[in-house]
DNA sequence: AAATCAAACTGATATAGATCAACTCACCGT
DNA sequence: ACGGTGAGTTGATCTATATCAGTTTGATTT
């Protein structure tokens, strides 16, 4: 009910949608745009946990976060969860259902979140005569590819505290393509869903907001931060402790 | 000097490659495979730790590895390598460069390797009229994803002993894929790069190693090994240590 | 054959982070 | 207002793996 007017007053599309300039339309012309525009899908806004796809689902469509927050996991063998990334506005994800027809991973929002689906059919068809849209998607997927090589060397290679601090400057970096604080916001994500994806447990997740906030890094409260001291957490983050 | 007699006797091509059942050309008529068979590049046979493309090089192209096996590793800020893929025959690679124009990654030879390069221009151009190409390359890129994430699920929430034993059971599979032995192999890899691939130590790998031969899993050594027992391995990464 | 060197293995010890346990706090339904 | 529930935090202990320190082996050079 409270965004109605928004709708009535004025109809969602990628002209109007503040997250254009991260997303898809950034490489169209005019011309161009409206065709895509055409075949996007907006539903109404989904409810935390609320899935948009889950693991088996048959692939139709990629999405783009309009707002909101969205996490994809996968299921392992044996049922448990694992976190492989996490979706803020502008960003597009769904890239793993293409490879066999089916998603690998579940979606959900993480609060109230809105997507754009883009069905991924009428996508390709578009991209047949619209190059830039091939391009795009084409680097689109080498990104994910990159940012999943990103974490694996997070993973792989790094402490409790490199891994929190790295998703932390992840964020405010992220945010700040946004324009917004870069600084100060809210983790749309449980502590369960930051350590399982940082492959750690709750309570080193907790002890490493914890000392960052004693060192004077950041102050936490819950789900809000305020990160006071970036340099100090890229430091953190570049510390091999080769030198310590 | 060695391989000669087969140059000359018989010009390599998508044709006759043992790997092409995995390659591009699996998805291929006969017409469209002659119009990519002539755009690949075919080079010498590159010697061990020579490189295919380093993290900053322009991107041209991506890669299909011919015979012999490739490892890919980012440089991290700091400057330590990590490795995030090994490549075998029939495995193609170089994506990460598409994002930005330029290789995130460095690819080098683990073993004498042959590798077919194919320009990505021509390929793309290829792509606009073999729709094929165009779906492939995608599902290809797509599943390049799907085993990104699968490593981040494995060092997230995985022991020494099951990361050792899913890598053994990876590279069986896709040696089985090649109607090459999945039980008796050699390593193409030295333990460095599996322990920092896994992101362990190589005294663990080491010890891992030792502990499965042990228990009867397997016989190694060195770099040779033989896999005794699959389901005992299999059992291994199943098992969650949850009711252990 | 001796000397050199790097990779791999093994043992002893240290430690980062997991596990187990308790407590606080905000929020929710009644 | 009141107990209940789940998320988050903190403390005490345990353990898987890292670290440190050799030793073994096999390949390469002389």
């Amino acid at each position: 009910m409270k965004h109605m007017e928004t709708i009535f007053a004025c109809p969602i599309s990628c002209r109007n949608c503040r997250m254009s300039s991260l997303c898809i339309p950034m490489s169209l012309r005019s011309d161009e745009l409206y065709k895509l525009d055409q075949i996007i899908l907006r539903g109404k806004p989904l409810q935390v946990r609320q899935s948009i796809f889950r693991a088996g689902d048959p692939f139709t469509s990629i999405y783009a976060v309009r707002s909101g927050s969205v996490k994809a996991f996968r299921l392992d063998d044996d049922g448990r969860e694992q976190v492989v990334a996490f979706y803020l506005p502008g960003e597009i994800f769904g890239w793993d259902g293409l490879a066999d027809n089916h998603y690998q991973n579940t979606a959900v929002a993480l609060e109230t979140t809105s997507v754009c689906e883009i069905p991924f059919e009428q996508l390709d068809h578009l991209a047949s005569s619209i190059t830039s849209i091939q391009n795009y998607t084409t680097k689109l997927m080498s990104r994910e590819i990159i940012n999943g090589q990103r974490l694996i060397a997070l993973l792989a290679g790094n402490s409790a505290h490199q891994r929190l601090a790295s998703l932390l400057i992840s964020l405010s970096d992220r945010l700040a393509l946004q324009k917004l604080s870069s600084t100060r916001f809210r983790l749309p994500m449980s502590r369960g869903d930051i350590s399982n994806y940082l492959g750690l447990t709750v309570e080193t997740v907790s002890r490493t907001f914890s000392y960052f906030q004693k060192m004077g890094y950041l102050r936490v409260n819950k789900k809000e931060v305020e990160l006071l001291n970036l340099d100090a957490l890229q430091e953190v983050i570049a510390d091999s402790d080769v030198f310590a």
